[in-house]
DNA sequence: CCTACGATGTGTACATCGCTTACATTAGGA
DNA sequence: TCCTAATGTAAGCGATGTACACATCGTAGG
């Protein structure tokens, strides 16, 4: 593409950057992101990229921003319009497939320590809150949507980071999504549950 | 201690590596936990900690396990036997506080990229594992202990990270405590408001 | 046309890192 | 007492993040 002309300018380094990260992820998602190789990817020299990014943080904070709108994408493709909790669970076994899916990016997104201040991050995880937000309000008008939020968010993205680390089965994605819709269906069936339970003394 | 002696040999080189490793992560858990920074600590040369961890990844992998242990002491201390689904509230926060109090552990934990097949790991967390569903099944004695138990652990694991990313407040304890406190209460309190749902179509 | 300038990429350099290999020191059993 | 294995040291390789000076290029003003 941008080989042919070769000349001393790239074009648009920043972008091409970003590019170069998430292939670098995709093809090895174990390594950590180097912004060196990040840079040789891109066919540059290797202090390049610091014209676009300040320092390997930045470069990281961008990538997670990008994956937190391709994360809103992707849920919105799994259920356009939410309304009943089998609907909610379908969006729950697509944000744990996401990260199975993409770890590398996942991890960057969430479990990389760097700057939580970003703009472009707080942004998007915002976004991310308000639509988590929107559907539970949809599911459940009559819940407190604040807390139920949480909860829902909080559960899923334990079971997502569970599954990453190896801590539950995810041999195949049909076992993860049953997995998954097992505990949100479990997060709606214990309460009956609660009234036969008297605080029997242990011990 | 170790430092009057200043022998050639250290004496318990392994143990002490750990502890380093331990303080530096309190000191600056922004940084990443370096092998050369464990030897500098323990006042030795670069390349003696290889002595006694095969690479970095196996050091992390002993700190992670410490911390995995202490984890667990960390939980039953905040509630020796756990029979009231309060009761498991006051663990799920106990868990949270961990994390917060000690978010460069947490992370080596959970968040970082390590062999996961370290026969150390795998023990703590099958311990870990066993324990949660242990107290589910005192709390819910007739509900599917793994389904719940999943449910239940990825909650407030999510609820940790997600605190520990700034996604939440976590300006005080008392508000987290209280968010932890209420997201598991949520996850008792949705099943009746399920009963008035019948799926109204959304446009 | 051409020239100076700002933006962008290059080259060099330095400190740090993980890790390997060869060597030094010491403790403890034969 | 001496030998051996365990343990720590020294030196070095390749890679990384980042700072600095320099090269190149599009472009606006003369």
């Amino acid at each position: 593409m941008s080989q042919a002309g070769a000349s001393y300018h790239h074009g648009d380094l920043r972008a091409a950057c970003l590019r170069a990260a998430r292939e670098l992820l995709e093809e090895d998602g174990s390594a950590a992101l180097s912004l060196r190789a990040v840079a040789r990817r891109a066919g540059v020299s290797p202090t390049a990229p610091y014209r676009h990014y300040a320092d390997r943080d930045a470069l990281v904070s961008a990538v997670a921003a990008q994956g937190y709108r391709e994360l809103a994408v992707y849920l919105a493709a799994a259920h356009p319009a939410p309304a009943t909790p089998g609907d909610l669970a379908d969006i729950a076994v697509a944000y744990v497939r996401f990260a199975l899916d993409r770890p590398a990016l996942f991890r960057v997104m969430f479990a990389e320590q760097c700057d939580p201040t970003s703009e472009e991050r707080v942004a998007a995880t915002a976004a991310i809150w308000e639509y988590v937000r929107g559907i539970v309000r949809d599911v459940f008008p009559d819940a407190d949507p604040e807390a139920l939020s949480t909860t829902v968010w909080a559960l899923v993205h334990g079971l997502a980071f569970l599954h990453l680390d190896g801590k539950l089965d995810a041999s195949t994605p049909e076992v993860v999504a049953a997995q998954v819709h097992t505990a949100v269906n479990a997060l709606f069936a214990v309460s009956p549950v609660l009234r036969e339970v008297t605080a029997p003394p242990a011990g």
